[in-house]
DNA sequence: CTTAAGCGGAAGGTTGGCTTCCGGTTCTAT
DNA sequence: ATAGAACCGGAAGCCAACCTTCCGCTTAAG
């Protein structure tokens, strides 16, 4: 693969990243193409078609989630702290609609195996009785596809309540 | 008017709400006119353009959260468990994405009228001492529309974690 | 029974996005 | 340096979806 060629798909995915954020999974082929500074030929000739490049941007998404949850164990030494480090940084990082977008395309393996790390985590902090145990590993990520789905104010205003309602202490019946 | 004439503006009007929370703002219009079994034509005849259709959709959505809102008063004499359960009904109520798409276009009078007496409860909820004050009316706003959003598991999954997370106490600062 | 209000939906027009294709450009191996 | 394979850009054609208008037929209502 030449030099310029691999440049250029680097820039796509980019592109298409902040295309998709703003614009949801459907967004022109062509605002992508231009906004990676190249024609829509190019983007063509490297994904033939939007599912591919959808699905090599599911791909790196799900990594790069991986990748900040080893961070995250490594970095804070009690699981719920760690849990919270992660979704932090997975709301922060989480542009735009992408997760969502891509929930159904994404790589059916590599998202496997970091909601099955997720979930030893999770576990091991309701285990500390540090974090509720009625909500799982599942409501989690679809709280994170939530946040994704509304940059701006909600992340910022939201994050810190929805953490403080995860915390500790068992649900309790308040009405009634 | 004409009873038929009546009838069919009625069935409009649902279909719409209908379409709009499945679709978003820019649902079809002929999809709207199908579903209330009913021409493009007689739409149009009734809803010049897209915006007068919303528009209409909107005034009717504000009142039925203001009517909620009464209701909820009247039922708990506690201002912070009547703004609980005005919260749940929204969410409830406010199918899809309605609340969302019609932000915008929205009755600005009736809006204005919703939030001001929203805020009195709020205040009054927090002066009490149960519901933490850093969240504001506009806050809350704002969250309904992420809800409606997000119909199926959200609400019924998170909308009591939030709550809780809205529930007394000052945020303490965890991390740090 | 009359008639004005109302109705349906086909048709025409517009928009916006998808893909293809090919002449020109740039790497890179030798 | 240079040949030539790989690569690039973007104009052009195609298509699907939607909006809106219009008019002959139907029906409520007095």
């Amino acid at each position: 693969m030449r030099a310029d060629a691999r440049r250029n798909r680097d820039r796509i995915l980019e592109a298409a990243r902040d295309a998709v954020a703003e614009r949801g999974a459907d967004a022109p082929m062509e605002l992508i193409a231009r906004r990676a500074g190249v024609g829509v030929g190019t983007l063509y000739r490297r994904f033939p078609d939007r599912g591919t490049l959808l699905a090599a941007l599911a791909e790196q998404y799900v990594h790069e989630l991986m990748d900040a949850l080893d961070r995250a164990v490594a970095a804070e030494p009690d699981a719920w702290a760690a849990v919270r480090a992660f979704v932090v940084y997975s709301v922060e990082k989480g542009r735009g609609a992408i997760a969502a977008a891509l929930a159904g395309t994404s790589a059916p393996q590599a998202r496997q195996t970091l909601v099955q790390r997720l979930d030893e985590l999770v576990r091991q902090a309701q285990a500390d009785g540090a974090m509720r145990s009625d909500v799982g590993t599942g409501d989690l990520m679809e709280l994170l596809n939530v946040f994704a789905c509304h940059p701006g104010v909600i992340p910022e205003r939201f994050l810190p309540l929805v953490l403080d309602g995860l915390d500790r202490r068992q649900p309790r019946r308040r009405n009634k």
